[in-house]
DNA sequence: CCAAAAGTGTTTCCGTTACACCCATGG
DNA sequence: CCATGGGTGTAACGGAAACACTTTTGG
């Protein structure tokens, strides 16, 4: 009775045409405060038990894409409110040997310190670094690699770097994740100069705890001018960076 | 017999996961030499009959993205080796009214005078100044509004606008043509500076034809360059332009 | 020879770079 | 008082912007 249920549901709307699997697969990125990482997981499940993949999940009949990418990060990492963008969607035909499935690659970007550890473990998670990620099922290395290449690209140009820190932050910690992000060295100076100047960051008159050294500031991130600017040039990396 | 063949298949593959219709949208620039237009179309058929939208079409079981993105642009104008890029995929769950459909949105820059006139009105097909566009269905407005930030974006810093014109231009076609995309006046002497100091710019040794004044001349894009340059930052705008 | 558009040159200015110096903290 | 790392200052450089001038063409 499902069968001729769902054929006549098709008749009366695009009969004809293919009905295909959707999947969305997560980049999850997380910094640690010195190194840039990448969340996979080790699949205890089929297709592919055993090997590595990404976090993902079907599209739902009654689910938007949003929901949707949110739905299986959560699942993962136990984390709502969550930086994520869409990246791009995958539609080899043979990408999958199962089944026809595309899969629409979402960019997520997490304080590593935020989520919910034993969640992850219990799902088989597992923190890469990005010069040590290991071979990936289907497409999901080509992914990986477009996701780098996109944040890379876009934290060059966009305050994106925020997200992957705490609430308060120091100068030298946003530095370092730069650093992370393009494996290069960058100038103290001129580096605290240029994010000063955007006018994103607000003193909040703290200092940090612990290192036998002088005690960097605490800013927090002016949400506002956040959100209003977010798609302004700031060009936050050194000519010819990138 | 369809309907027990396809029941089948599925116990053998993702059983219990949604299928869904997948349609693909070609957001379709052009440029006639002063104004950038949008390809459109006046549907002839069901859904939303009478009503303006962007060309589509559904993607195949057998056909990936790139193919399926190609064919519909093809159907429409006739052209193939377009410059295509995919934008995003659409899926809000009542984004088509008929049936649960998602929609991957390519964007793509063509030389107007190049398409097949006869097949584009054969299906119904318009073209638009950007500042007329009427009301599309669905969600194709905002389609079209991404997409032209995106252009906007992406010209900014690569040399994206050479696809909207003929093989062989002029500097000030060119300008034109940035003038158009950012709806903005550009310093003559400036702007050629920048062009050519891209050296993407291969000097024809001809000159244009028509108009009373000097000839401008003609140059045709230095295509090896182009290929290895295209995804370094270009600046081709004053700041603070886009 | 005039108008209109194309091509080339120059000065000025501002942002970036590449530096040096001082300050705070814990041991 | 010393080592380490954080914060601030400055001179030199280079590229972009804002200009003027010359050249070509058709009428």
């Amino acid at each position: 009775m499902e069968v001729s249920e769902s054929v006549n549901l098709e008749k009366t709307t695009y009969n004809g045409e293919a009905k295909l699997f959707v999947a969305i697969d997560c980049i999850i990125f997380g910094f640690d405060g010195e190194n840039l990482k990448l969340l996979l997981i080790k699949r205890n499940f089929e297709p592919e038990k055993g090997k590595w993949s990404l976090m993902g999940g079907f599209v739902r009949e009654h689910e938007n894409l949003e929901d949707g990418s949110h739905r299986i990060l959560n699942e993962l990492t136990g984390l709502e409110n969550v930086y994520m963008e869409q990246m791009q969607t995958y539609g080899g035909v043979e990408r999958d040997p199962l089944a026809r499935t595309l899969s629409i690659s979402y960019f997520a970007l997490i304080n590593i310190h935020d989520h919910d550890k034993e969640l992850a473990l219990s799902k088989n998670g597992f923190w890469f670094n990005l010069d040590n990620v290991p071979d990936l099922i289907f497409d999901h290395s080509e992914m990986v690699d477009k996701a780098l290449a996109h944040l890379r690209y876009k934290a060059a140009l966009h305050p994106l770097g925020f997200e992957l820190l705490p609430d308060k932050f120091t100068i030298p910690q946003l530095q370092k994740l730069y650093e992370a992000i393009y494996d290069k060295q960058l100038d103290r100076r001129n580096f605290s100069r240029k994010i000063l100047s955007t006018q994103l960051l607000i003193d909040t008159g703290e200092k940090n705890e612990g290192g036998s050294t002088k005690k960097a500031i605490l800013y927090k991130l002016d949400k506002e001018k956040y959100n209003n600017q977010f798609n302004d040039f700031h060009y936050f990396t050194p000519k010819g960076f990138v």
